[in-house]
RNA sequence: CGGGGAUUGGCGCAGUUGGCUAGCGCGCGCGGUUUGGGACCGCGAGGUCGCCGGUUCGAGUCCGGCAUCCCCGACCA
């Protein structure tokens, strides 16, 4: 992508109603564009971002199994009536409208019930079981407080998976898969490092839920993190009782903020018994699936990554993350750079890497500077300067160093 | 939902005890000089001052109501 062709371009002044980081910065860059409080429409750079975090995300669903589908928004009432969450004492969060004869909608603000209603109708045997299914989708839910920026909105893109199994057996092999697939995923995103396990309060059916929770000072959460077991336990839950139960010394605690950027839930039978979604197994009795649900909020974890990677100069995007790989920049308006700047642009682009070609006709200051706010992994500058010393400018955004390299060089090293 | 703050060109802001053509910076357009860390000069376009009502000879400015936004708290499978 040339840059003269963007229709972003980055702002010196940012709204000041905008004091998360995250915002700031992905508004400041171009990446997103707030409609309301809570309600972000995503740019062509901020598309790119969750587009990558979603293909992640995606390859690991489809690796344990997996299949993705799409669900819908409107949503019928009669299916949240059946386990009572369609009034609004039990979910405070919903937006109903209504059609014109009167007959009243909810916009989804989860799939649960939904999901599972439409499953009663495929899933029969136990020949049936297990199914794993899961979608990208918008949730909307009637905060009292959007906060944060893209951590806390209305309207944010999540991954949602659920599992119907036979037994309680069975739904508790694809939990700890889910769980390990959720490591893969958070250390491929590069939250590895600051992404723990966490024990959260569980519900009717289970003592605990669990939890991803990134290490953020912008996050709502707190957590006590044993770094030696790499686990941690939601302030919610925490009590002398329960650190017996999983064996954790207090004295081994360290107390963080914390942003929930998964969690993982076994619902048991209740809610499958309320749904009527029964299966005849192969002695050919009735049976209620064994449920489990399993989120991660995809706008929000690209906000934490924000917050988390970011200097003085802009965002730091990890490298499977960023829109691009490369920020090529010319300077100055020689012919021979220009051309060869061009030329670079081409061949990488031959190569398979992804670059966003400041072509630009301003000083270079703007180019570094939007070079930085951007966050692109790595800066090629193609200058006479670079050309004199063979070729090209390689810089990566984390490293204040600079080399020159030819340009065959540059584009081998960036095809890996 | 409770408390606090805010609302003036696209963005950031100023605007005195109410006073006549509402300013500045950024950005934008045109012309020129520049070109390795957000350059400079000149000219120019762009605003029913959040909305409704009131007080007044006169309201961006005072009063009342509403809306929106931000922060703190509460809430948060």
């Amino acid at each position: 992508m040339k840059y003269s062709q963007l229709f972003t371009k980055t702002i010196k002044n940012v709204p000041a109603d905008e004091t998360a980081r995250n915002a700031q910065l992905l508004i400041q860059a171009g990446y997103i564009y707030k409609d309301m409080a809570g309600v972000y429409a995503f740019l062509p750079l901020g598309l790119k971002v969750l587009e990558n975090i979603k293909q992640i995300v995606r390859e690991e669903m489809n690796s344990i199994g997996g299949q993705e589908l799409l669900m819908t928004s409107l949503q019928n009432k009669t299916t949240w009536g059946k386990t009572d969450r369609w009034n609004s004492k039990n979910v405070d969060v919903w937006f109903k409208t209504e059609l014109q004869n009167g007959t009243e909608l909810g916009l989804a603000w989860s799939h649960e019930e939904q999901i599972t209603t439409m499953m009663n109708q495929y899933l029969k045997s136990h020949r049936d079981l297990p199914a794993y299914v899961y979608q990208f989708q918008n949730k909307l839910r009637n905060e009292l407080r959007a906060k944060s920026g893209i951590m806390r909105c209305r309207e944010f893109l999540m991954k949602d998976l659920y599992s119907y199994s036979r037994d309680e057996k069975q739904h508790q092999e694809f939990y700890d898969k889910v769980s390990e697939s959720y490591q893969r995923i958070f250390k491929r995103v590069g939250l590895g490092d600051s992404t723990y396990f966490t024990f959260a309060s569980g519900g009717a059916f289970t003592q605990f839920s669990h939890e991803f929770q990134t290490l953020c000072e912008a996050g709502e959460d707190t957590i006590y993190v044993d770094k030696k077991k790499k686990l941690a336990i939601n302030k919610e839950v925490l009590s002398d009782e329960v650190l017996k139960q999983l064996g954790v010394n207090k004295a081994d605690l360290e107390e963080y903020k914390a942003a929930e950027v998964g969690n993982i839930f076994s619902f048991g039978t209740a809610k499958s018994e309320q749904i009527g979604l029964f299966f005849t197994d192969a002695e050919g009795s009735q049976k209620p699936v064994v449920l489990g649900s399993y989120g991660i909020g995809i706008t929000r974890l690209m906000g934490v990554l924000v917050e988390k990677f970011a200097d003085e100069h802009g965002i730091i995007w990890p490298d499977n993350i960023a829109p691009f790989k490369v920020y090529l920049a010319s300077v100055g308006v020689d012919k021979k750079v220009l051309e060869a700047a061009e030329k670079l642009y081409e061949e990488l682009q031959k190569a398979g890497v992804e670059v966003l070609f400041d072509d630009r006709d301003i000083r270079p200051g703007e180019k570094f500077a939007d070079a930085d706010l951007i966050g692109l992994p790595c800066r090629l500058v193609v200058s006479e300067k670079s050309l004199a010393g063979g070729g090209v400018e390689f810089k990566k955004r984390t490293s204040d160093n600079t080399e020159i390299i030819s340009l065959d060089k540059a584009i081998k090293r960036l095809a890996e």
